[in-house]
RNA sequence: GGGGUCGUAGUUCAGUUGGUUAGAACGCCGGCCUGUCACGCCGGAGGUCGCGAGUUCGAGUCUCGUCGGCCCCGCCA
């Protein structure tokens, strides 16, 4: 084994071109493949930035080349050579470097590698399980590699971007109190607390109010966020997000920067520029359109409310639906009237998958609407639906009916499904879509009372004054959503900072004066002594990640993720603690050991 | 808490109605090879079939349980 010594690399594994024909360099990095030919040895250099062929030849330095044949995967080296321009046959056009090679004159081997339990290289896929316990070689993959880099570069440029702004960033505690409301917390013991527990924050979201009644007027911070919920292919217990915060504005102010920052955050990753003003919708909108609160609007398939046209209807399972109170929506799928039994029928499982009880379809034909159901309808509905659903013969229209809820996420999903099966969504286009008047409560049947939709924060529109006149459900939220393509990628609004404002909405939501003075004295006492109009929203940073490096999981944007089940493959984490580290924090386990 | 799916060589996978000695590719080891670039050719090693019960003359294959990966519902203000 050698040492580095002081031989210090001249050019990384992605540098050198006909430009440096002649010139000795210096390589460092490891061995991505070898090609021994008996004589003249090829090795394949991988560092973070690229491939670079160095040769070996017996015939230039029969010393360096014998001790070159004992070189195998990923053992690390340091190597001074020659650039050589390659003979025009042998360039190889799909190596960034490919056009040279550098000829090996001093080879220091400065560790050597067992053999890697999987191979570094794009061409076998290689189990999660496996690719978490190793993340160390995982993320040598110039796949994987080049994630981490783009997301290094997009949250370069929000920085950069928030700081030519005014911006001020500034840390927040990790250790702080359980809150009410929202995700479960992960809970920290104290030990010279005994019995009273810090929680890991979900957001720095009253933090980042005091600093604005604290007069840091415009703040950010890239911040991690932890959630102690199950977890999914785009949900982490661990997320980051970029937070902001600024005062003396409205939502205007904090869309048109968040514009921006996304625009620069494009530039710098994807070399797109994303012009705003981006769209807006308003949520009612968006629920009747497309049934979700973050539409995926790249494509059609819009949903139609059939309710009125089919009030009168002699179909026994609509009738009931809409005499209870439910509603009808139907999708009209384009073409599609040529789908098999089998093709309907897996839609009707994928659809029970989001609590659909079954799906009602009528194929159109030239000369009929092929359907079971089609001799429960009257000429007049069926023209009607006609109609309303733009309806030509070859379309096929998939039912949703049931409470208005169910019918909009069985339907929503339907729609995302039929666009990938009909392969309706573009590539490589980034449609943002800004979700606007949401709705300030809505009822929690299980908790019977009203929940905040976005937190209990949130500034409600003008007429909040008349809280609890009316209505609850009718009042519209200060608040709004940036979608990219069907994903909520940033959230925040307007907050309320006016402390009777406040205890208005907390009674709302069924806080009472007690609590209220408990759990959140602090914010209305800091209400009490000039908050300026304030306002903020914050971005999913692994979310947008994972759209900007078209991954299919938040995992491959995240350099040391959790598994499904919120372990560490790697450091086998969560882990046992000793009996001692227990009894400091006075708790006793009654689990089995 | 629930549903689905997967678990076989270092890796990715195949393995027929339950039936002889569990295969392939890549990787690994050895040999040959001076222009390859996922080099090539020849040879070789490598398996508690996730784990535990059960059914059976016989289980990689069937049943039950269990552990783990992934996807989803619930949950995630």
């Amino acid at each position: 084994m050698d040492t580095l010594g002081s031989l210090r690399r001249t050019h990384t594994c992605s540098q050198l071109g006909a430009d440096n024909v002649d010139q000795e360099v210096i390589l460092t990095g490891w061995v991505l493949r070898r090609r021994d030919h008996g004589g003249v040895i090829f090795i394949d250099l991988r560092d973070r930035w690229g491939i670079t062929q160095i040769v070996f030849n017996p015939e230039y330095n029969a010393a360096v080349h014998a001790k070159a044949h004992q070189l195998r995967s990923e053992w690390v080296l340091a190597v001074r050579g020659t650039v050589f321009r390659r003979p025009p046959d042998m360039e190889n056009p799909k190596l960034q470097t490919g056009a040279i090679e550098v000829l090996v004159s001093e080879l220091r081997i400065l560790n050597a590698s067992e053999t890697p339990p999987f191979p570094i290289d794009e061409y076998m896929e290689v189990s999660d399980n496996l690719r978490l316990q190793y993340r160390y070689l995982d993320l040598r993959r110039p796949e994987m590699a080049n994630n981490l880099v783009l997301r290094h570069r997009a949250v370069q440029a929000v920085r950069s971007f928030l700081n030519d702004n005014g911006f001020l960033e500034i840390e927040t505690p990790m250790l702080t109190r359980s809150t009410p409301e929202g995700a479960r917390d992960y809970l920290v013991p104290s030990r010279v607390n005994p019995g009273r527990f810090y929680a890991l924050p979900q957001s720095p979201q009253l933090f980042k109010q005091l600093l604005m009644i604290a007069g840091m007027d415009r703040y950010y911070q890239i911040v991690k966020c932890f959630r102690d919920e199950d977890l999914r292919a785009d949900r982490q217990p661990e997320f980051t997000q970029i937070d902001m915060e600024l005062s003396f504005v409205d939502e205007e102010d904090i869309i048109t920067i968040s514009e921006g920052m996304i625009r620069a955050v494009f530039r710098e990753t994807l070399g797109i520029d994303p012009a705003p003003p981006f769209h807006r919708m308003s949520y009612d909108e968006a629920m009747r359109r497309f049934g979700t609160d973050r539409p995926d609007t790249r494509f059609g398939l819009e949903l139609v409310d059939l309710t009125e046209v089919l009030g009168g209807c002699t179909f026994n399972v609509f009738k009931t639906t809409i005499d209870n109170g439910g509603i009808i929506k139907a999708i009209n799928a384009r073409g599609c009237a040529g789908f098999s039994r089998k093709d309907l029928d897996d839609l009707t499982d994928y659809a029970a998958r989001f609590g659909a009880r079954g799906m009602a379809w009528i194929k159109i034909r030239e000369n009929e609407w092929q359907s079971p159901i089609t001799k429960f309808f009257s000429d007049q509905e069926i023209d009607s639906m006609r109609e309303a659903l733009a309806a030509e013969p070859g379309d096929l229209i998939l039912f949703g009916a049931d409470r208005e809820a169910v019918v909009n996420q069985v339907l929503s999903e339907l729609r995302l499904e039929l666009a990938r099966r009909l392969q309706l969504i573009p590539a490589d286009t980034y449609d943002f879509l800004w979700i606007t008047d949401f709705p300030l409560v809505e009822y929690d049947s299980a908790e019977k009372r009203y929940a905040a939709l976005h937190h209990p924060f949130t500034a409600p529109q003008e007429n909040g004054g008349d809280i609890p006149a009316g209505d609850p459900a009718r009042l519209r939220s200060r608040a709004y959503d940036l979608v990219l393509n069907g994903n909520e990628i940033g959230g925040g609004s307007i907050r309320i900072h006016q402390k009777d404002m406040q205890e208005k909405i907390f009674a709302l939501l069924g806080i009472g004066p007690e609590e209220a003075r408990e759990k959140f004295g602090f914010l209305l006492r800091a209400l009490e002594l000039g908050a300026p109009p304030h306002g903020g929203i914050a971005f999913g940073v692994d979310r947008l990640m994972m759209i900007l490096t078209g991954s299919s999981s938040i995992r491959d944007v995240i350099a040391f993720p959790k598994t499904q089940k919120a372990t560490c493959p790697l450091t086998d984490a969560p882990a046992p603690v000793e009996r001692k580290q227990l009894t400091e924090l006075s708790l006793r386990p009654d689990w089995k050991e």
